[in-house]
DNA sequence: ATAAAAGTTGTTTTAAATAACAATCGCAGT
DNA sequence: ACTGCGATTGTTATTTAAAACAACTTTTAT
């Protein structure tokens, strides 16, 4: 899996999200039920993530799922 | 794979969309370089997509990501 | 009614996402 | 220096998305 711009910037964006919220990676993954590695693979573009990984994201966010989308 | 609601309103999204733009599932597919049978599974909530995936149809669609995830 | 187009479903193969656990790196702060 | 926390990276195993092709059903139009 080639890092590529969407992904790296949907990475960004949970990031970014993230630290609003005060939370760490290892935070996230255990709201989201999976490894804090995991988490830390999306944030930085290395994974294909599938719709649903990103829906427990978003959901442990707080957030829409649209908002992944933005910058 | 479980058909889920978020994969179900994906699909019925992309349909919508598609509908609009007078294609159909083997013209989305050719644009998107899959089969017509992949595309059937998508719309149908039928299988996980990738981000990846997703970037492909919205961009064939001619839509921001984002809007795959609106009702 | 029949032919063509659109959509669905089945199967097999391959590549990659996810899970789980460990080890390591970077950088606070003490 | 050391300790702890946050983050990254490596490996292995399992699951599943995606690709490819075929067969079938449904719809649409003639």
């Amino acid at each position: 899996m080639p890092q590529t711009k969407i992904l790296i910037e949907i990475g960004a964006r949970i990031k970014s999200i993230r630290k609003d919220k005060k939370l760490s990676q290892s935070d996230l993954a255990n709201l989201c039920d999976f490894e804090k590695a995991t988490m830390s693979r999306i944030e930085s573009g290395q994974t294909n993530v599938t719709i649903f990984t990103l829906f427990k994201i978003s959901n442990a966010l707080n957030v829409h799922i649209s908002e992944l989308f933005k910058n």
